[in-house]
DNA sequence: ACTGTTTGTGCAATCGTTTGCAAAAGTCGG
DNA sequence: CCGACTTTTGCAAACGATTGCACAAACAGT
């Protein structure tokens, strides 16, 4: 109606046709196109793809019709011919009303560094929501569904045995998480027992003799986190409680908050499983008057962006995220080519700021 | 579990059968499944789907044969006989190389309940990063694909006239964004303007007397909220400077940075286009030796869970997340059914905290 | 026993592309 | 002008599920 939009686009220069074609005939498969350009499906089908011999003219000419009038291949009929979809599946443990067990913020971090790796290598994602003892079968019926070509789970959560019952029949999956000796499937991700030994380490050198650590550490990879932790306090004869806490946004604060009510006196150290953890923690201690890192030290775990921008700046363990991301996509892309791969466990290192 | 359900059916004699079957694996296909029931694969379809009429019996002994084979069918064909996937597109700015419209934190939680929304209906989520600029036909070539049912798009961006030309013929698409008098597109979001008014009113009735606008005024949503600041500023003959920005989180502190120590002493009062925005300005104030809110007062946009976290903490526009998600989701399943709907424009609501 | 109604199944076309195979059309040296 | 090739193209069979239509069987009514 307004049209103006239009004169910016000065580079398709058919100002009349697409209008009377696109509204006439709507174009909209193969067969369409070939009777137009009076080949055969075969021929359009291989001339737009591009890949097989076709003769240069009747190429130029199918393209032409096909972008005149708007065609697009239907994928969903190329992909059934083809046995290949193009697309990821991408299984998270997004629940809000079941606990997370992925922050927030590192979930997007890395689902964003996926979308790169992925996109780069022109595939799509399917993300699916799940909810694993609502539904037993979810990762066989992701797998089975045919419309994915591959399974990026983001979180063991505590399915790690199914996961490994899959893994011994379904080839391209990779699985984001902790990595235990001697387990069949592919993962990726920090080496959480160095890690958590790290920020003890930190936290007991910076004075710290009572500690705790503070994570839900059901979850496989906070487990590790924690282990090694605790092996350190203990290898320095430092005793070290839990205080468990939920990653929902909403239950989070409430949990740390009545954590330190009940604990601020008995402890001086704090290892939090996650930076969206430790944030609320100093949160939470600034508004009771607990001096950070005189009267407790705090490290996080992850390194995020936020972690600059606490007050004070957070001590934490870096994951390199993004290099996690374009790992599990190099491996799932490897092990659909049919390679056989090992998982790749990156070195977590200390970032210290002012924290701890 | 251990083939009983073979006695039923004696019509095939396989003594042996039941273990290797299981095994092998060899029933991927309606095919297959009505091969071994001794039935016709529309009957096994039928089954299946339990839509339509076929003979209890029959029906349990397919349904126990699938169980038993893990058969699953396959989306792919399904879909493409049935010309509807149960999928639906979602397009995301969510370059980090190129500036990014919604910021982190917020799209997250935006997705998340999107996630839920979707999965709650029978959805499956397929997720596009989209560089506008770098692909002009990025809209069309989501929706042509035959892929996804229809397709949400999260920010207009700068594609507000693209979306709108688009909307003219693609009927099952709601966009998340600001809504503009007399629009086409189906537009879910706050009232921007509003919000921005809500801002600069509390800033100055808190003894603000020079604004500043932090954020990248060029973005749809983000220009209404500057101009609802605006006109509330200029009521009051206060003045009000724009302090653009980028999203991307590796630059957004050094940016902000730059701003405040160029304009310090001239400002005492500002708005943050996001939340995340605000909470790295605090950050940077916090560490200039600025009192919050006594030197400079700061209001935000979004109420993250973040908000509440950030010290001070921080007083902000809110946006119903949640209920924007359910909103779009709502709004486009009944385009998909055919209605006719309009755009939901959400009222935002102060939250005063401490920070102004 | 003969129609008329249900009910339950099978048949085969269809969704829109891809691709192996073979036929048609060009190319070329002799 | 003729074989011997080399390009190009068309034909038709997949891919795997859904579904309108017709037919078979079961059953009721008179």
């Amino acid at each position: 109606m307004l049209g103006e939009a239009d004169m910016s686009e000065p580079d398709t220069d058919r100002p009349a046709a697409p209008d009377a074609a696109t509204a006439d005939r709507p174009v909209r498969t193969l067969a369409d196109l070939a009777r137009i350009a009076g080949v055969s499906t075969g021929t359009v089908s291989r001339a737009l793809a591009g890949k097989s011999v076709v003769k240069g003219d009747t190429r130029k000419k199918i393209e032409a019709l096909a972008q005149q009038h708007g065609f697009r291949l239907n994928q969903v009929a190329s992909n059934l011919r083809r046995q290949r979809t193009g697309v990821i599946g991408i299984a998270i443990p997004l629940g809000h009303d079941r606990r997370q067990q992925v922050s927030d913020a590192f979930f997007m971090t890395l689902l964003g560094y996926l979308a790169d790796a992925l996109t780069e290598k022109g595939y799509d994602l399917m993300l699916r929501r799940v909810i694993p003892d609502r539904d037993e079968d979810w990762l066989d019926r992701f797998i089975g569904s045919g419309m994915v070509d591959g399974v990026l789970v983001i979180g063991q959560s505590d399915q790690f045995a199914r996961i490994e019952e899959v893994a011994g029949r379904y080839r391209p999956m990779v699985v984001w998480g902790n990595h235990q000796e001697g387990q069949r499937h592919c993962v990726v991700g920090s080496d959480n027992r160095l890690g958590g030994k790290q920020a003890a380490e930190r936290l007991i050198a910076q004075g710290a003799r009572r500690l705790a650590f503070l994570g839900d550490p059901t979850a496989t990879e906070f487990a590790a986190r924690y282990t090694g932790a605790k092996s350190v306090a203990d290898a320095h004869d430092v005793p070290m409680i839990t205080l468990p806490t939920h990653l929902a946004p909403d239950r989070m604060a409430k949990e740390v908050a009545s954590h330190i009510d009940q604990h601020a006196g008995q402890i001086d150290g704090i290892f939090a499983a996650t930076d969206i953890l430790a944030m609320v923690c100093l949160a939470e201690l600034a508004g009771r008057q607990i001096a950070v890192p005189d009267d407790i030290r705090v490290v996080g775990f992850d390194d995020l962006p936020l972690a600059e921008q606490t007050a004070p700046p957070l001590t934490t363990v870096r994951q390199d995220i993004r290099a996690g991301a374009f790992g599990m996509v190099d491996l799932l892309l490897r092990r659909l080519a049919g390679e056989e791969t090992e998982s790749l466990v990156m070195q977590p290192e200390l970032i210290v700021r002012q924290s701890a």
